[in-house]
DNA sequence: CAGTTAATGAAAGATTCTTACAAATTGGGC
DNA sequence: GCCCAATTTGTAAGAATCTTTCATTAACTG
């Protein structure tokens, strides 16, 4: 459904383009916003190339023509990536560095929300639904993430928890059987503690639930594995992001054994939401 | 920055609207994307009126003309809310949930990043340089939020640590002085004790950082406030976005840390990620 | 360096959009 | 119910914008 972001893809198709192309391409990212709102003519000009040229770049990008183009251009100026350089820069303040680890934020889970496989999404929820009980396991950053998890799923009136302890995932899962769900969560998938615990569990009968990197070792031994896939971060600025679309696909998933609980399961949740008032000062003083 | 989404603009002129125009607005909204792609000849004729009248419609919501609303409304269709109705309902399926609750993310995000505060990002970041000491603190599903800050700062050779115990709480804000700072992350900012807390870390000198809604107590009390308003999820169905966007404050405010040590700090960086590595797969096997 | 291929732009043509103006409709006021 | 003013709507011409064709120029190859 969504492609990849127009911007980021003239970008990387700079190195191959002729001369012309190249010169409407530079006057394009230089400020690529004005772009969207001028007309063929004058951008053309600017880059000092004809018309024809400007139509032929368009083309080559997958536009039906100049105003396809710039249809499209300002569909990747929303909320994405939102500039040509988008790294967080060792002299950034900030006014440089805020924006742009808000903005590699949203594009991953723009990414994330075009490519994350519905079905997967389904069978998941099935299992969450049939289980008799549920372990959400992680360690290191994971381990937040899990303990997220156990908040959220604990209101569906599951035996539900979380453990971030090596050894307690490991004893858990020799001792799990069919109808437990072993949900285990890694950024990489390879850490071998947490691959082992997973062959353990899956040796046991357990489900084995990975939300991790496609491919990897855990992705492999994982009776249904939720792939996510997040550029690994080169740059010592940008933070971790995989954390934040874990989350999310938590939320998803959450929301998806909701619906299936059906309306009458409402009054539950409301009871738990409403078991907080007294802890809170009210809204009106 | 972000001015507000053009379909919901579109939808709440709707009554105030004449015949012709209502019947073009209803086309537009009926399938928002197409009209984008269709010429001015080719919506007039949808909406069984003429083309001036289709013009008329586009000037009456702030265009320069027919093809400047196409871009507008080109840019309210990607990742912000993208339909009418973007909350989850109860008859979606997994097709309907999941970018739902992707999109209603993202477009929180986006609103925080246009509004947050940069000087005071700055000057939390400030703080946080100073500290002798920096506690976390968070309850229920700001707990996780804490810990996954802990896991992030302890990078930074600082003694860090994170607590969701609140008589920890207590006991840890009645014995700091001046250079400890606590970094107290509540999603309503009115928790009892949570506030308390703060009050008690105050009057012992100690930095209070709150990560938290505006004008709430927990933000009238701290030193410095990074509001955060998200709005209240009244839909049962959709879930709380605001710990989200506090994991993003963090790794902006971790971001800022990072930079303003330095490029020397790098290395030390460096080594807490290669530390791991003996732990892992290797990736090629 | 000739011959071929690719790149570019001029100009005409097609499409799309906008404006001016006239016709039609609506809504009081008598 | 009828007239007049105000508003709404459409026709048609005109303007702007975009696209295509084709000739020219530049680049590459043997």
């Amino acid at each position: 459904m969504h492609s990849q972001n127009l911007i980021n893809i003239i970008t990387d198709a700079l190195p191959s383009l002729n001369k012309s192309e190249s010169k409407v391409a530079q006057v394009i990212l230089s400020d690529p916003d004005a772009a969207t709102r001028s007309s063929i003519a004058t951008l053309a000009k600017k880059a000092g190339v004809s018309e024809p040229s400007v139509n032929r770049f368009c083309k080559r990008f997958d536009a039906a023509g100049f105003p396809d183009f710039k249809l499209k251009l300002a569909k990747s100026l929303v909320s994405g990536i939102r500039f040509v350089n988008r790294n967080v820069d060792p002299n950034d303040d900030v006014d440089g560095y805020t924006p742009k680890i808000f903005d590699s934020t949203i594009n991953n889970l723009a990414l994330v929300r075009d490519k994350i496989s519905h079905s997967r999404v389904n069978q998941v929820v099935d299992k969450l639904i049939q289980a008799k009980r549920i372990y959400f396991f992680g360690l290191g950053a994971s381990g937040s993430v899990a303990r997220d998890a156990e908040n959220k799923f604990f209101r569906f009136n599951l035996p539900v928890s979380c453990h971030d302890d090596v050894l307690m995932q490991r004893m858990l899962a020799s001792t799990g059987t069919t109808g437990d769900v072993f949900f285990i969560i890694s950024h990489t998938g390879r850490t071998k503690e947490v691959v082992e615990v997973a062959e353990i569990a899956r040796a046991n009968g357990s489900t084995v639930i990975g939300l991790t990197a496609p491919k990897s070792p855990l992705a492999d031994i994982s009776s249904v594995t939720l792939d996510v896939e997040v550029p690994e971060n080169t740059d010592e600025y940008m933070p971790m992001t995989s954390r934040i679309v874990h989350l999310v696909i938590l939320d998803v998933l959450a929301t998806g054994v909701t619906l299936r609980r059906g309306p009458e399961f409402l009054p539950h949740l409301e009871k738990i939401k409403n078991s907080l008032k007294p802890t809170r000062y009210s809204k009106d003083n």
